[in-house]
DNA sequence: TTGTGTGCAAAAGCTTTGCATGTTG
DNA sequence: CAACATGCAAAGCTTTTGCACACAA
């Protein structure tokens, strides 16, 4: 993405933000919309704690429970997702303008790689229909061995072949 | 499952558990089997902590770490799995003997829904070799609002109507 | 007998909450 | 100016860790 998509997506957040809080009888406060466009102008996936920490580097006076809110609102609007790799900490990412997309990930070095797949959207809507569920979203996870790890994997068993023939 | 089916699985359990260990070089300790056997008797779903208070309910007298270590050697030998339906507590439920299922979970009453689908596996197999990953096991979850909690979500809506209307 | 596994309790880590203060509508 | 949102710190929950003791191999 270059920086004026990424200027032009920043603006549309912040439209439809305004508008959710509107409707929503909620306030528009700076800190809102500071912590949005923050996210925003990151890439990938990031925790809620780095988050925070990225704020107060750029000298943004907000608290913890400010960032878990908001959080918590734009993943109300669709315009955050939330996300649960494995680990006890939640990941999130920015959705606005972002095909639909699931994830693969490494479980030696957690590396996630995003990947799509039309048939899942036919699951979600045959799955719907025949257990009469109102489908809202849906988070599909791979786990696996990525290429690196895989080698790395076989670098090790080979050192410890080595090792038992000459002990 | 009726009470034959459940003690010729526990049985089986047992041996592949113990399989395990021994390979392993773990002991096979008391706690390890009790907490195995207990897991097995029940169905659904469940907490680490559920389980635990379970075990000291019928005066087994095992701690929180014994029960969380216990269940990480019973994921990694793959006869329990482990689940984040989005909540910060993991959830687990016993996986020999089942077939390979995902689930649906209602995101007003929190039920959880089990579905199979084959082309989970075509997707599976498709993107671990188009992305050089070897895929060890997936997640999928839907969300969404569960026939119940939409009539509940209904008459809501209905009641919040007539309000506006009288007042 | 030896060292791994356990119980207990305390610590750690993420997230939520309570309260006084500040700011929006 | 009234109510809601914020900052701060403390509390709450789940999970992990450290240490002395117990018990499987």
């Amino acid at each position: 993405m270059n920086n004026n998509q990424r200027k032009e997506h920043i603006e549309e957040v912040k439209n439809i933000f305004s508008a959710y809080l509107e409707q929503k009888d909620l306030r528009r406060t700076t800190e809102r919309f500071i912590i949005l466009e923050e996210i925003y102008l990151r890439d990938d996936h990031f925790e809620a704690e780095s988050l925070y920490e990225h704020l107060i580097k750029r000298k943004y006076n907000v608290s913890r429970a400010t960032v878990y809110n908001t959080l918590d609102l734009l993943v109300a609007c669709d315009l955050v997702k939330k996300h649960q790799f494995g680990k006890n900490q939640a990941q999130y990412e920015k959705s606005y303008g972002y095909k639909q997309h699931d994830h693969i990930i490494c479980v030696d070095c957690k590396k996630v790689v995003e990947f799509c797949d039309p048939r899942i959207q036919q699951i979600k809507s045959m799955m719907g229909d025949l257990l009469n569920f109102k489908i809202t979203h849906h988070s599909l996870n791979m786990y696996g061995i990525c290429g690196n790890c895989q080698k790395k994997r076989e670098v090790e068993a080979a050192k410890k072949e080595v090792d038992k023939q000459t002990t």
